[in-house]
DNA sequence: CAGCAGGGGGCGT
DNA sequence: CGCCCCCTGCTGT
């Protein structure tokens, strides 16, 4: 019976036999049980060795360090522009760009890409150092 | 931009 | 199996 109840997504319908106490969430792995059960305590076991915070999950560590290293892998093919998280570089691509997803040319075919533009304008380094209005830019993009 | 929550897959035991 | 890691979508400031 426990195998065919309802999972926390709806979606895949894969058994869930390990079930959470304190909500009711059911889980196909006894790790990912294990896991999200620290949503619950709160328990933090990823610290970042650069600032003083800290994170219930591993991944969201690393990513919070690049951060720290200015590292920006997820790079937009239209105009440059680096990101920290695949997500949000797609996010932006679909806003600015008008480019749903598969690849190819959308709608603003003009674009005479902007390659060195990153360079003359210094867009690596000026990302939110301290004001708050690059942000309600990003809105626009 | 930054962080959270969950799914799935690979690898070692 | 069990654990660890990476990826993805969504939410928050």
């Amino acid at each position: 019976m426990q195998t065919h109840q309802a999972g926390p997504s709806l979606s895949s319908q894969k058994p869930r036999v390990f079930k959470c106490d304190t909500c009711e969430k059911a889980f196909a792995k006894p790790s990912q049980l294990e896991r999200h059960s620290r949503i619950h305590t709160g328990e933090r076991p990823f610290p970042c060795t650069l600032c003083e915070k800290a994170f219930n999950q591993k991944s969201a560590l690393q990513v919070h360090v690049k951060k720290h290293t200015g590292e920006r892998p997820y790079r937009c093919e239209h105009c440059a522009m680096g990101f920290t998280q695949k997500s949000n570089m797609k996010l932006h691509v679909k806003r600015a760009h008008s480019y749903a997803g598969t690849l190819q040319e959308a709608v603003g075919q003009q674009e005479p890409v902007g390659e060195e533009l990153s360079h003359t304008l210094h867009l690596e380094e000026v990302v939110q150092e301290t004001g708050g209005e690059w942000q309600a830019l990003a809105n626009v993009f």
